[in-house]
Order: C-alpha cells, then sequence, then structure tokens
DNA sequence: AATCTCACG
DNA sequence: ACGTACGTGAGATTA
C-alpha cells in the first residue's frame, strides 16, 4: 500500500511561479491550478499511489506558541491572484477523489509528518511531494521525499530517500533539524546561532552528530575559540531553533491509512469544475467529454443526432433548406480537396462523400444559392472551391472567425474546443461526423455572444469576407526571381567566409560565429572586452551591445556584418528558395486568427518581414516581381496608426496638423521644441518622430532615452511635453487604461477585443505591461480592422470592374497588387480610393501608390 | 523545447 | 531592486 502525500500550499506555490499567469474568459487566475494538476498528473503515473492526502496550511487566529507567531509574521503572504486559486484547488483535489488535511494551528508539514509516520507503524509506503526542503527530515525507509526543485529556471524533481539524504548531507534526516538549527533559515525566519553559516554547522554536526552532544561538551570540543564562544552566545537561539523546525508529528487528526485510500471521483462535479477554469486537456485526459455538463443548452437526452443516409438524404437536405433559408456545412478535407459535406439540419446530419449522389447538389446550393450559410474555416473552405473554379455564396457565419473575435488570445479554434469552451452540448453521432452536429450548437451560441458583445458586424463584413481575399492571395502568390536570389546568395557566402577567416586570425582560434555563447566566451573573456549587458545564460552579444562596442576592436564591424549577410543569406536566400512552388511562386500562408491585436500574420515563408531598412538587404525585393506582362502597385497608408490616434483621440492639435498637409514629424517637433516648423532640424524631426512612435507603443521614458540616445531627463521632458502640447492624447491614453480596467479588455473603434487580465495583477511589471497594451491595442487593431475592410473593398472593385489584378500581399499598411500592364493605372487608382476610403475619420487618410516591375522599383 | 538574435510594420 | 515600447515569424544553437 502507498500513499501520496502532497504539500499542497508549496506545490500550488511552485505551480504559480512556474507557470506565467493564466487566466478565464471572466478573469479567474488558474496557473497555480494548472501547474498543481499537471504535477498532480505526473506523480500519479510515476507512482500509482493507493490513496493521495494533500495538506494545507491552516492557521488560527491566536496563535498557540507566542513564537511560532513572531516567526510566522516574517513571511510574506501569498498574492492575491494566488490566494483566490487555494480554495479551487481544495474543492478540485475532493472532486478528484483526494483527501484534503488541514488542521487549524498547523502546517501542511506537520499533517505530513503526522500520516507518514502513522503510516510507518501500519507498514505503508509514503511519498512525500513538496517544493520545502525542511520535509526531508521526515525520511526513513518507508518514506521518500520528491523535492520539487527550481534548476537553471526549469523545474525538476529530485528524489531523496535515506541514502540520498546522506550522499548529500553526510547525515541522517533527523540530523538535519539539528543542522537547520545551527545554521537558521533566513526565509523561514529561523535565526540558527548568529555567525555560524551553512559550512561551518554541517561541519560540525558531521563531526558531532547532534546538538545536544555539542552543548554538552561544549569545553572539550576540538574546535576554534571564537568558533565556541559563539555558540556558547547562541545556545538558546539554537534550542529554539530547533523547537521551530522540527515538524510536529502528532496532529489530532485521523489516523487510519486505510481511511485515505482513492476516493470515488465525482466526475459531474469535476467536468463542470475543470470547464469553468478552461482546463479542455484535462478534461480529455481524465476521459470525462461523455459525462454531460451542468450548462447545456439542450439536455443530453435530447442530444442525440440521427444521421440520414441513402436516397433520402438529399430531398430532406433540400427541404430543411429550402424552407429555413439556412444550412450548417462542415467539410473534411483531404490533402486540398474536398472528401465530403456534413450538413446539420433539424437535429439530424446527412453526410455526402465526394463520391456520393448529392455531392455536386451541394456543392452548387454552396456556391449559386442565397442560402445562408454557417461553417467552419471559411478561408480552407474558399481555398478548395477556388481551385474548382468556385467561390461559396453567403457565408454568414464562421465558428474559427467568430471564436477568434470572441478570445483572440486562444490558440485552439476547432469546434470541439469552442463547444467546450461556450458550454455547447456535445451531441451524440451515431457516424464518425460530429462536426456538422456540434457546429449548429456552437454557431447559435457564438451568434448571439458577438451580438451581445458587438462585433457581429466584424464578422459578417470583415473578418468572413476577408477570409475569401486570403484564400486568392495564397493561392495567387507571388513570383520571385530564382537564379537572381541563387546569385545574390553565392556573393553573400564569399563575403561571409571572408569575415569567417578574418575574425578568426584576429581572435587567434576558429569558433562558431553563429553561437551567442561562443561569441561572448571570445569577446568577454579572451578579448577582455567589456560586457555591458547580460541575458539570463550569460554574456548579451546583440546588435546594440556590439554597437557600443564599434570603437572597442575591429573585430566589432565585422561581427556587425556577418550577422547582417548571415540573416540575409539563411532567412531570406535558403530560406524562400525552399518555398518557391513549381509555378515559381512563393504562396505564404496568411493567418487570420493569430495576433492579439486582429492584424493579419504570414508565414511558411513570412512575407511581411522581407527587408527594406537597409540597402543591402532591400535589394531581396529586386526578386519579388510580377509576372511577364504584368506589373506590381504598391501602396501604403500614411502614418495610419497616428491618424487613428488623432481620430480617437480626438485631439484638436494632431487633428489640424494632418489636415494642414505638414509632415507630422516635422510638427510634432516643432510643438514640442516651441519653434516654428521651419526652423526644425533634422535632428529634432527624428527625436519627434521617435516620440511619435513611443507614444502608440505605450512608452516610458527609459526606454525612449534608450531608443534616441538622450538622458533619462531629456527623454521625460520630450514626453512631458509632448502630452502637455498633445493633451487630447494625454486624456485618451488615461481614458483607455481607465476603460480596460474596468472592462478586462481593449478594444478597437470596430468593436474588437483583446482581453487584457494583466491590467489587474498586483504584479507591477505585469500591470504596467498591460497598461501599455491597453494603450496600444486600441490604435494598432483600428489600423488592422481599417486595412482588413480596405482589402475587401478592393478585392470587390477588382471584381466588379471585371478586371484581372489581383490582391497578392498586405504587410499591415501596405498592398500589393499584381495587374496587366494596361490595368495598372486603374489598379492604382483602386487601391488608393478604397483605401482612403476605407474609414470616415476626423483626418483624411491617405495612401501612396507606387508601380513597378518589382517590389524594390514600387516600393516609393 | 527554450533561448537568442534579428527581419518587418 | 528590477525591468522598461506594441505586434509578428524564422533560423541557429543549446540543453
Amino acid at each position: 500500500m502507498r500513499l501520496l502525500l502532497i504539500d499542497g500550499n508549496s506545490i500550488i506555490n511552485r505551480a504559480f511561479y512556474g507557470i506565467k499567469l493564466l487566466s478565464t474568459k471572466d478573469g479567474l487566475y488558474t496557473n497555480g491550478l494548472y501547474g498543481f494538476m499537471l504535477i498532480l498528473q505526473k506523480l500519479r503515473e510515476e507512482l500509482s499511489p493507493d490513496g493521495i492526502v494533500a495538506a494545507f496550511d491552516l492557521h488560527h487566529p491566536t496563535f498557540r506558541h507566542q513564537e511560532f507567531a513572531e516567526y510566522k509574521a516574517g513571511r510574506k503572504g501569498m498574492p492575491d491572484e494566488l490566494r483566490q486559486q487555494v480554495p479551487i484547488l481544495k474543492e478540485l483535489l475532493d472532486f478528484l477523489g483526494c483527501h484534503v488535511v488541514e488542521k487549524e494551528g498547523y502546517e501542511a508539514d506537520d499533517i505530513l509528518g503526522t500520516i507518514s509516520a502513522a503510516a510507518c507503524r501500519q507498514n505503508a509506503e509514503c511519498v512525500i511531494a513538496t517544493g520545502d526542503r525542511d520535509t526531508l527530515q521526515l525520511v526513513n525507509p518507508c518514506v521518500t521525499v520528491m523535492l520539487a526543485a527550481t534548476k537553471f529556471g526549469k523545474a525538476e524533481t529530485i528524489v531523496y530517500d535515506t541514502a540520498a539524504i546522506r550522499e548529500k548531507y553526510g547525515l541522517s534526516p533527523e540530523q538535519l533539524i539539528d543542522l537547520k538549527a545551527l545554521m537558521g533559515d533566513q526565509s523561514d525566519n529561523i535565526p540558527g546561532v548568529p555567525g555560524i553559516g551553512e559550512k561551518t554547522a554541517l561541519d560540525l554536526m558531521q563531526k558531532y552528530g547532534s546538538l545536544d552532544y555539542i552543548y554538552e561538551n561544549l569545553d572539550s570540543l576540538e574546535i576554534r575559540d571564537s568558533l565556541k564562544a559563539k555558540l556558547r552566545a547562541g545556545k538558546d537561539s539554537a534550542y529554539l531553533s530547533r523547537r521551530l523546525g522540527t515538524i510536529c508529528c502528532d496532529v489530532p487528526i485521523e489516523l487510519d491509512v486505510n481511511a485515505y485510500l482513492q476516493k470515488p471521483v465525482k466526475r459531474a462535479e469535476l467536468a463542470s469544475l475543470l470547464t469553468r477554469l478552461e482546463f479542455f486537456t484535462f478534461i480529455e485526459k481524465l476521459g470525462l467529454n461523455t459525462v454531460s455538463i451542468e450548462v447545456h443548452e439542450t439536455p443530453v437526452e435530447d442530444n442525440r443526432v440521427v444521421r440520414v443516409e441513402g436516397p433520402k438524404a438529399l430531398p430532406d437536405v433540400l427541404e430543411f433548406v429550402n424552407t429555413r433559408k439556412l444550412m450548417d456545412i462542415a467539410v473534411k478535407f483531404g490533402y486540398r480537396d474536398i472528401t465530403a459535406f456534413a450538413i446539420s439540419f433539424d437535429g439530424r446530419v446527412a453526410v455526402f462523400n465526394s463520391d456520393d449522389e448529392g455531392f455536386d447538389e451541394i456543392i452548387d446550393l454552396i456556391c449559386n444559392t442565397e442560402i445562408k450559410k454557417r461553417v467552419s474555416d471559411t478561408k480552407l473552405l474558399c481555398s478548395a472551391l477556388l481551385l474548382k473554379g468556385k467561390r461559396p455564396a453567403s457565408i454568414v457565419f464562421d465558428a474559427v472567425l467568430a471564436g477568434y473575435l470572441l478570445n483572440p488570445l486562444a490558440s485552439d479554434y476547432s469546434l470541439k474546443r469552442l463547444a467546450q469552451e461556450y458550454g455547447v452540448g456535445i451531441p451524440k453521432v451515431e457516424g464518425e461526423d460530429f462536426g456538422a452536429a456540434v457546429l449548429s450548437g456552437v454557431a447559435d451560441k457564438l451568434e448571439r455572444e458577438l451580438e451581445e458583445q458587438g462585433q457581429a458586424w466584424l464578422l459578417r463584413n470583415v473578418e468572413i469576407p476577408l477570409s475569401e481575399v486570403l484564400a486568392e492571395m495564397e493561392i495567387h502568390g507571388f513570383e520571385v526571381d530564382k537564379q537572381g536570389i541563387e546569385e545574390f546568395g553565392r556573393i553573400l557566402d564569399q563575403r561571409i567566409f571572408d569575415i569567417q577567416r578574418e575574425v578568426t586570425r584576429q581572435v587567434g582560434y576558429d569558433f562558431n560565429l553563429n553561437s551567442p555563447k561562443q561569441l561572448g566566451k571570445a569577446l568577454f573573456e579572451d578579448l577582455g572586452l567589456p560586457a555591458k549587458k547580460k541575458t539570463k545564460t550569460g554574456y548579451s552579444t546583440n546588435a546594440e551591445v556590439l554597437e557600443e562596442l564599434r570603437d572597442a576592436h575591429p573585430v566589432i564591424e565585422m561581427l556587425l556584418d556577418y550577422r547582417t549577410l548571415t540573416k540575409l543569406k539563411s532567412t531570406y536566400c535558403e530560406g524562400l528558395l525552399k518555398v518557391i512552388g513549381r509555378d515559381g511562386r512563393i504562396h505564404s500562408s496568411f493567418n487570420q486568427t493569430e495576433t492579439r491585436t486582429g492584424r493579419i500574420s504570414s508565414a511558411e515563408p513570412n512575407l511581411q518581414n522581407i527587408p527594406v531598412r537597409q540597402e543591402l538587404g532591400r535589394e531581396m525585393r529586386r526578386f519579388f516581381r510580377a509576372r511577364e506582362g504584368w506589373v506590381l502597385c504598391d501602396a501604403d497608408y500614411s502614418q495610419i496608426e497616428l491618424r487613428v490616434l488623432a481620430h480617437m483621440s480626438g485631439d484638436k492639435n494632431m487633428i489640424d496638423a494632418f489636415n494642414s498637409g505638414a509632415d507630422i514629424h516635422t510638427s510634432t517637433a516643432a510643438q514640442v521644441f516651441g519653434l516654428p516648423e521651419d526652423m526644425v532640424t533634422p535632428v529634432m524631426r527624428s527625436r519627434a518622430k521617435a516620440v511619435n512612435f513611443g507614444i502608440v507603443y505605450g512608452i516610458g521614458p527609459h526606454s525612449l532615452s534608450q531608443d534616441i540616445k538622450v538622458s533619462y531627463r531629456e527623454a521625460k521632458h520630450y514626453i512631458d511635453s509632448y502630452l502637455a502640447h498633445y493633451s487630447g492624447i494625454a486624456r485618451f491614453m488615461d481614458e483607455m487604461i481607465k476603460s480596460a480596467k474596468e472592462k478586462g479588455y481593449s478594444v478597437t473603434m470596430f468593436g474588437r477585443r483583446r482581453p487584457l487580465p494583466e491590467i489587474r495583477s498586483s504584479n507591477g511589471t505585469l500591470r504596467s505591461f498591460g497598461e501599455r497594451v491597453a494603450r496600444n491595442m486600441p490604435i494598432q487593431g483600428t489600423a488592422a480592422d481599417i486595412i482588413k475592410i480596405a482589402m475587401v473593398k478592393v478585392h470587390r472593385r477588382l471584381a466588379e470592374e471585371g478586371m484581372r489584378a489581383r490582391l497578392i500581399l498586405q504587410i499591415h499598411d501596405e498592398l500589393i497588387v499584381e495587374a496587366p500592364e494596361d490595368e495598372a493605372e486603374k489598379a492604382a487608382r483602386i487601391l488608393k480610393e478604397e483605401m482612403e476610403s476605407a474609414a470616415d475619420l476626423s483626418v483624411k487618410l491617405v495612401a501612396d501608390v507606387n508601380v513597378g516591375k518589382t517590389w524594390y522599383d514600387a516600393k516609393g
């Protein structure tokens, strides 16, 4: 028989600090609980105990021992974010069939000590899980301790039995009590003997064996007189420390081990709690998916879905669809093809495989009727249909996009997950296809939520139509000059090789320049250069650090060049060459549910970070070109984020600045420095520009001073003076923080939300991060909304005008259209018109368009 | 898998 | 005393 004893306070503490702050939709923190569950799962698998006991500290307001009260007072209380998780943990453990034991006036380890001692007497084996080293004193032949430790920032468990303790300390477990009585413990406020540290204490214990022996024979011990004097003076403190450090093993609690055997799991309660905590992976791991969850839309009994097959299927579907004008469609995909549709209607599901009768009729319904369709991944559906030369019509709901709008912080928008998260009953389906059956429930629920949150418009008019645009962009791709890239790579290679050789010569030995570790050693140890900054694993060698060392040694300049060249070579030459399709074009994936602000992202490859800022890198853009006989039209918004800021804040000064048509950074410089615009110098303009950018990011004086390399004081002065002149912006920023704090989320002009649990944190660093995000998200997010709207408008116009020109890329504030030469002028005009009219702001939206054969040429 | 570095808006 | 700008994706090294 084996019991697992857990120090609940200690383990949830470890879990809390080891896992980044998590919270549920309604702001309940869960990271400690989550970590605890992970640890518990692991322990269970490793040990398969017959029973689990979790002990918790419980102090009575009046302590029995005065000394105990004093000692307790020195400890820091737990933060609120953790405190609120403890009662839930106890509930959770109870549902899991574990025993929660606590006793007034005792700490968790007293309970563990008492139970483990009792268990030993009854010949049961105990494993104690804790993060507290003190517990090691409880080890004996039938008790082992699994100590959760952090080594180099990583979680680690060390198993201690008697032999392991002997090996580490050269002492028996009981002797550890005396050891601590001598050396004390800062964190526990145990004084020990003043002047005696770990080294001396260990030495004394190994030589003499016990505190009693030391004090009984103090005069005859062979130690220095000064040490004897310290011991003599600290005698009372030592014995007090021993009392404090001894775990109590006679707490008045249940002592029969059989009482601690595993209880039955309370499945329903457990499932409901785990749902509330949004711990969906655990629900699955514990096999709880099948039980009814409290928040059912419909009772489980009514949740059976009948599968319709055979010749009746199509007529049944048609009848429903034509009367209700609504069609819920789940799509099954093969490699890039649709292999089946499942239509949910009236509590029934009909499945049409690609070779079934009715499959083509379904496609016809999807593409050629006004029937409203609710689906789950519009972009994927569009891609598959576009390859057949078709496109869907009248999609009114998309579960993935709805899930993203409701919570852009999530990472999984599968139907299964959405059903769990939003408490939609999971229907029982006879066949394998449950997608369609869940879709109807999820759609009903999420449509309502979006409506309540004012995000329905975004879904219908922005995200869903955008999905189709993105699908087309992915299929269309961007032609590249393969030979050109290869040749460029060879030139880079030559230069990289030369630098490598020269650096080896200068440093005196060969090493891997790509390894920050080896480079750090070479620069800061072997060359003796001053190390400015450190990362958590060693010296920092980033460009900022190297830049400061530029004059200190000739290799620095070479290293900076090396970094630039290898980045171009590996990420851009090799990386891009790898993904050129058989059609000579690069087909990036545009992710619509990735970012927390509403931007889209580009991956495999990322075409949103092709070099432009430095000339050599910019050359890469010559390899991105229009196909034969076509050109690229590149349009980018001028200062869209600052214009959005001007509009949203309503700041009169900034609105006037934009409407006067002046250069905004010059105008800002004039405001901040109190000069007429024609007296603003280039340095002043560039500083004003940095402040303008910084304001959008929720800047502080420290980071601004780093960025533009001025003193902290000066940076602070710039910001203060900026906010004084643009007082509307100052008010706006305060309002954004206040509102995010109240509501728990930030919101854009168009209603897009980002939950911000951080902003209510008691952790200062985390909270200020939340505040910066609260200032930034409404601006970045609104700009993202606007360009998405523009994309839909541009796409629509090009189609309406019957043009062959197509959007092929978006880079946050920039759109690229590939157009036949004879359409170029018109495409450029459409781009400008649609982008500038995408939103109605109190400042003009301006888009600058350029046309060229390559991206390099088309980028003004 | 995590870390460091660096490309973009 | 610490850490200090928002949002991404990718490659190389290291553990």
